[in-house]
DNA sequence: TAAAAGCATTGATTTGGATCAATGTTCTTT
DNA sequence: AAAGAACATTGATCCAAATCAATGCTTTTA
């Protein structure tokens, strides 16, 4: 239980054994069956989940009903609607479980204490935000300057994982494209 | 001088006199004419600029020479090619002055430092990549779930300082339109 | 294990934005 | 103040991706 968690934590800010018992008492599980939500939107999001185990997705709706998938949370990632999280703003954005999943739950209560307390947390807080915005800033740098077929090789080459559990149409609402466009796109790349 | 630097950090985190005094010991200030480059693909980003006054672009190039600009920076704003900046990689963006503009510049040691020895200054970086990340998501839903056109209202709407001030090409350039797109886009939104 | 739901593929057609090209306008620079 | 550069607009054409539609395949679920 929470070993991923910790593991990530450790693996960014070194921690003594009470420590990592001192955090853990701030920490909840939550285990989400396929297809059940984490957040729906409309509703505040109270919690910062980090997957230890299983896949989710964050998404929002059009006036159409088309989802589109801002992002996705395998193991290791952390996945909630920060925006509302942080401000008490009701959610824009959906969040439900590709998997069977398993939750390492923060509280906004827990965030904010541990923030105020604990300098590493802080610290482990910084650099999950930095990395995050990374990785948004490359998927950007890449929907506005490359073609189609360089952002799907290049999501690829980065997230093979990802590729090879989430369903293909999925990754078209990732990318902004329709899932016939993705096909077209991977029947073309194949043929060469 | 450093005057809207710390008009920004007292607003994210409240300083003494003697913790302003002691931080101003890191800071360098630079002057930019319009047109002159903060930093260029392939060099090392040495530093992160805050902008107290004027204002700059961020932006890549593609094999076309196509510029397409991942992001403004105006007075109160921080602009880096952070990746480069904390991996010590090549840059893979390109900064220039789209004005004559004044920066607070930060380098790498002083930011370090900084961050072990001064947790409000760690706090204070937290917050603002937490911003950063926070407008680079709407950004990112945006493009992936509404029309040009809405996008551009949108800009607008919460860019209004930004629109007046720089080429009309640069927001194309900046929403991954050509300009003639954007041009026709304007003239459908005004006839209505 | 049969039915249904979800998913991927393929084809035909439409459409929004890119490209190519020309013109007029507004800034810079000397 | 004149010349040149940078910029915005408009038109004609092209093209990539969306849409609409049908089919077969795979995974759920009853």
């Amino acid at each position: 239980m929470y070993k991923l968690f910790f593991q990530h934590l450790n693996s960014k800010v070194q921690l003594t054994e009470a420590e990592e018992a001192h955090i853990k008492t701030y920490l909840t599980l939550k285990k989400l069956r396929k297809k059940q939500f984490l957040l729906q939107e409309g509703d505040v999001c109270k919690a910062i989940a980090f997957v230890e185990k299983g896949a989710l997705r964050a998404y929002s709706v059009d006036e159409n009903s088309n989802e589109h998938i801002i992002q996705f949370g395998l193991e290791g990632w952390t996945i909630s609607d920060l925006y509302s999280f942080l401000t008490g703003e009701p959610a824009t954005y959906n969040i439900d479980a590709l998997e069977d999943s398993e939750l390492v739950i923060i509280s906004k209560s827990a965030h904010e204490e541990l923030l105020q307390t604990m300098p590493k947390y802080e610290t482990f807080t910084r650099l999950n935000i930095t990395g995050a915005y990374l990785a948004m800033q490359r998927r950007l740098t890449s929907i506005i300057s490359a073609s189609v077929e360089e952002r799907y090789q290049e999501f690829i080459a980065l997230y093979p994982h990802i590729a090879q559990r989430v369903p293909q149409h999925m990754i078209a609402s990732y990318m902004g494209l329709t899932p016939e466009t993705l096909s077209r796109i991977r029947k073309r790349i194949s043929s060469k």
